[in-house]
RNA sequence: GCGAACGUGGCGAAGUGGCUUAACGCACCGGAUUGUGGCUCCGGCAUUCGUGGGUUCGAUUCCCAUCGUUCGCCCCA
């Protein structure tokens, strides 16, 4: 039977689930419209060049994670594991910057994939809801993106979010700072984690973030990425951070907030969680600018900014926070016939009353009353419609209220608007 | 890639220092109850304890491997 087992760290969502994934879908999409974002659907696979070139070679991402593989043709293609870089390159591949408009806001819904070991909200194909706004760089655009981002987890109900920001300026200070940085830790290494060890020459920024050391003084007094950003970055992230001041977004400046994805410039953010249970520090989403990512991919030099949230980890926060509402889909009623004819008669009842929004259940092989009435009992519909030859020979069928037990008798040529009127 | 725990009927689970009927609850099926159910009562419901191999007279229980689940690290959403 392995072989019909579903893929390690997948999940087949039915039921309940599936209904979160969809409610998590309608509520950001139909806020992020407000704010002025269209759609966008791309392949779920590209030419592996895409990611490489976007994300980076050296990002964990890209170096371990990807589900790549060789179509017939001997291609090279991958599975999406993020949403930016394909985005960028439709954008490109469209021409969506001859647009005539100042900035093109575009957002996302859907799987990606990640080869890495399952563990609480994270799978190996996983939804995101992303956001990328191309063709201007402005601290107001950065704070109107985080504030998109609120206002959604605000209308999904979710409690105890912060906002973790910080500048990593751009690429040449950012180089400038890893060389400081390694000198900087070269002196003490021998005191820190195998991991940090590891750190100072793949990616010495990731030491900063490191939770072994978190309190090793030699931590605290490491060199702050602020005294390598230029006098622009600086005043830009004091600008975003007055705004965001502004709109009473909690946030909390990190300077060891580092992303592992190499495109990003500038603000960078997380949203995670701050409570006193297992959810604690979950980062639910993040994102950033990223100034030179499209140069990278074409001659045009358009800055961007994005973000997105991963869907399994929003509805894990939800289910801890216990803030989900009637999600569960309701039967109108459930049609009982005693007899073939009466079923007959019923389910062309069914069919009339579904063709208004009427949701109508009925039992298709039983006759007797206790099997349906079980149907009834496991539906828990508002109505059962029982249809008898008496009813039959009368044209008018019984409706039984299952809250109150009452039962009156209907023409059934009046059953649409009785039902819709009680509904 | 590294580390830990777990894997018993449709589901939730007890169980054993190896010896024979593998608890219990829910669900399900049948009956008491052939046009009015959800309650109650009675009866039924795992040749088998993830899979493969090993040790043994004998393993669901011990050992190894493998797959899977869950959690942590790394990294990220």
């Amino acid at each position: 039977m392995k072989e019909y087992q579903k893929i390690k760290g997948t999940q087949d969502f039915f039921g309940e689930d599936a209904l979160k994934i969809r409610y998590v879908e309608k509520v950001a999409s139909n806020l992020i419209t407000c704010f002025g974002f269209q759609e966008i659907q791309t392949p779920i696979f590209e030419n592996t060049e895409v990611f490489i070139k976007n994300v980076g070679e050296e990002s964990d991402v890209v170096s371990k994670e990807m589900y790549t593989f060789k179509d017939k043709s001997d291609r090279s293609i991958t599975l999406r594991p993020e949403g930016t870089a394909s985005v960028a390159r439709a954008y490109l591949e469209n021409k969506m910057y001859a647009n005539n408009l100042p900035l093109t806001k575009l957002f996302y819904f859907g799987p990606m994939f990640r080869y890495e070991r399952p563990q609480t909200g994270r799978y190996r194909q996983f939804h995101q809801f992303g956001v990328e706004v191309y063709g201007e760089s402005s601290p107001m655009l950065d704070c109107d993106i985080i504030l998109s981002a609120y206002s959604i987890f605000s209308k999904l109900g979710i409690k105890n979010i912060l906002l973790k920001i910080n500048s990593i300026g751009n690429i040449e200070s950012r180089k400038n700072y890893s060389k400081a940085l390694r000198s900087y830790f070269s002196n003490n290494i021998d005191n820190m984690c195998e991991d940090c060890r590891r750190r100072i020459n793949t990616n010495p920024m990731r030491i900063l973030d490191c939770k072994v050391d978190k309190d090793n003084p030699i931590l605290k007094n490491a060199p702050n990425i602020h005294d390598y950003l230029t006098d622009e970055s600086k005043q830009y992230f004091d600008k975003v951070l007055s705004y965001l001041d502004q709109f009473s977004i909690p946030y909390e400046v990190d300077y060891n907030l580092v992303r592992g994805l190499d495109y990003y410039t500038d603000t960078v953010f997380e949203f995670i969680i701050q409570s006193d249970d297992e959810l604690n520090g979950l980062a639910m989403g993040g994102g950033g600018k990223y100034a030179d990512m499209i140069q990278l991919m074409s001659d045009k030099d358009i800055p961007g900014i994005g973000y997105a949230f991963g869907v399994e980890r929003i509805i894990a926060i939800m289910n801890k926070q216990n803030i989900w509402h009637d999600l569960s889909y309701k039967v109108d009623a459930v049609i009982i016939g005693l007899d073939e004819l009466s079923k007959l008669s019923g389910f062309h009842l069914a069919q009339e009353l579904r063709m208004h929004d009427l949701n109508i259940e009925m039992d298709y092989n039983h006759t007797t009353m206790k099997q349906q009435f079980k149907l009834c009992d496991k539906l828990n519909p508002k109505y059962i419609i029982i249809i008898g030859e008496e009813e039959r020979k009368s044209g008018i069928y019984q409706i039984k209220d299952t809250q109150t037990k009452q039962q009156v008798g209907v023409k059934k040529e009046e059953i649409l608007s009785y039902l819709k009127n009680n509904k």
